[in-house]
DNA sequence: ACTTCTTGGACATCATTTGTCCAAAAGTAA
DNA sequence: TTACTTTTGGACAAATGATGTCCAAGAAGT
């Protein structure tokens, strides 16, 4: 049995570096990808090394041009973003299991 | 054994909420305590609706004010940030075990 | 060297958040 | 009801943060 708390070298990069390979893989400059997705070079550059923001449509052009599962790149998009809010807080795990009940709930009630 | 899904009335209840359950028991003003805080009457009462944000101050003079212990008010303010973020995520609860195997990865390697 | 790719800074623009004030709504007690 | 206090929501400017765009220089490949 896979331990809970193994992760695999997919999972450990980031979403800029895993964006990074996908284009690496390809043989495309930054150019065209860029060109494909209508944003600027240098924005394709930063989101690459997690300095800018990508966004919905972002992460759709991406996952289409390199036919990967869309919604898991968006995991691992918003993963790493709260991974970030939560890595410098003391109590960032409790948190998650707090998040996670709540989530829970609600879903419950709402649905 | 209690079920890791339950929750408790008081983690049920949102910041906002239980900022003015504080508030109500000490059968304080917003004018009183926003003094003590140092912010605007409407501001508090924003915040314990939920419609404004806290913050690191704010939250501070609250514990203080009320004798609560600082990090648990903390972890209420920022787990339903996260919350409010995830709730629409279709893979919401996904995310959460990504970002802590993520987490726990990281204080791994930096610790 | 020449060319292409990549990066980082500058900048205006746009969006969001914050602090503040005020008037009206809601509540309380006479 | 009237008088008083508390609470709310809207409006607004100022501050802060994000986005889109361009360009020049650095890095890499030929």
């Amino acid at each position: 049995m896979m331990s809970k708390k193994s992760m695999s070298t997919l999972e450990r990069i980031s979403f800029g570096e895993y964006v990074r390979s996908l284009r690496g893989k390809a043989n495309l400059p930054l150019r065209k990808v860029a060109a494909e997705l209508n944003i600027d070079t240098s924005t394709l550059s930063k989101i690459e090394k997690n300095e800018r923001n990508a966004n919905e449509q972002i992460i759709d052009g991406i996952s289409r041009m390199f036919k990967i599962d869309q919604s898991e790149l968006k995991v691992r998009y918003i993963s790493d973003k709260i991974t970030n809010q939560l890595l410098n807080e003391e109590d960032g795990l409790e948190i998650l299991k707090i998040v996670e009940k709540k989530i829970k709930y609600y879903r419950r009630k709402k649905t």
